[in-house]
DNA sequence: AAATATAATTAACACTGTTAACTTGCAAAA
DNA sequence: TTTTGCAAGTTAACAGTGTTAATTATATTT
């Protein structure tokens, strides 16, 4: 079954080239600039083609998001060396701030854009695996954080969105426009340091209390 | 100088009868569907008349951005009647996440979309004075609470961002479908308001510890 | 070599925002 | 009263978008 195999592998050879293109447009023309037909263009094949290897555009973007997971775990990569769990948060938390800073493209993919959730309704495992993942390192290490009596006590789903609400709230409001309206472009990125230790303080100081 | 005045006055009735018909669209079938198109089949006039009475899209979506503000408002009328400003933060937050959950395509307009600040550039007095207006409220609110030891001193700014990002997290996750992927359904709202329960909690503990 | 299966294409549909050029109707000047 | 000029509104077009049905070309199997 050696032809078999080769047809397989050729197929899977043309659907790399589609997500490496589609990477170069999202990477280098954002978001709204990638198109079936300048992918078709870029690989010099025909807009239909595509529909061959993928469902819709919502699928190619979903495999694009994921690749967004896989560079913001590369941001973690040395985080779990850290032993203090309340140190490990907050590193986490400004990890997670530079990636969306650094990579807004990416960042609206994975949290903002409703068209991956899309892609993963019509798919036999229509669990969000990636979205999982991270926000149970996160609970991890509130769970450890709780435990050693670091920060307030409660349900660990409530804490975990509430966390990751306030540093996605921070990101998201920042990268689609809403503070440089407010305060001047070079104060957000400190103003974003502070918002986040201001956190750790009133966390560190709660649990202190309680 | 009566028939300037009259012409002055039909003017002002078209460019209201794109809006409303804008608006209808947007609250019967979201933001997406609302195309220049529709809106002049619908007040039955050519395409290309919107564009004698608003510079481009976004021109309209802004406007709309704009009535999602004032409904905001109307959440919070009763609300600076009470007098604990640590009470009003919490009823602030809640008729926020209510706010958004119950008008998720405003809430997009106003707080995800890039289109109404696009146009917010292209004006005269470019400053978000919508969005400035609410912070102020809630910052007035939080140096309130600062003043009477009722949350944990810090830089207005910093503070006033980490609370609006904590909420709107919360709301941008929820109407992005990235909690339904995680937790069943059903669970979201009761989480969402443990979530801001904890929040206070956490920001009286750590008040009194101070 | 002929029949079959698969890969890829062309053409089309129904949309989108936006601009240039043209036509109509009405108020003001000659 | 007639002519001029301006503003409102229109048509046609450009350059795109995602997506589907029908068709052609290619490669594999019989």
């Amino acid at each position: 079954m050696g032809i078999a195999e080769r047809k397989e592998k050729q197929k899977q050879e043309v659907r790399k080239l589609i997500l490496d293109a589609s990477m170069k447009l999202f990477v280098e023309e954002g978001f709204e600039k990638v198109s079936i037909r300048k992918i078709a263009d870029l690989i010099e094949y025909s807009p239909t083609t595509v529909y061959l290897y993928f469902k819709d555009k919502n699928d190619i973007l979903f495999e694009l998001h994921e690749m967004g997971f896989r560079k913001l775990a590369e941001y973690n990569a040395t985080l779990w060396e850290i032993r203090n769990p309340l140190l490990r948060l907050q590193k986490m938390g400004e990890n997670y701030i530079r990636f969306g800073l650094e990579n807004p493209q990416f960042y609206d993919l994975m949290f903002i854009q409703q068209a991956p959730m899309k892609a993963l309704d019509n798919m036999i495992e229509c669990q969000w695996k990636s979205g999982d993942e991270a926000l149970n390192k996160l609970k991890d290490c509130l769970a450890e954080c709780m435990e050693k009596n670091l920060i307030m006590k409660g349900d660990i789903n409530a804490v975990a969105m509430t966390i990751w609400g306030m540093v996605h709230g921070l990101v998201s409001l920042a990268i689609r426009d809403r503070f440089e309206k407010l305060v001047s472009r070079d104060q957000i990125m400190p103003m974003m340091q502070q918002s986040l230790n201001w956190m750790m303080n009133v966390l560190e100081a709660a649990a202190e209390k309680q």
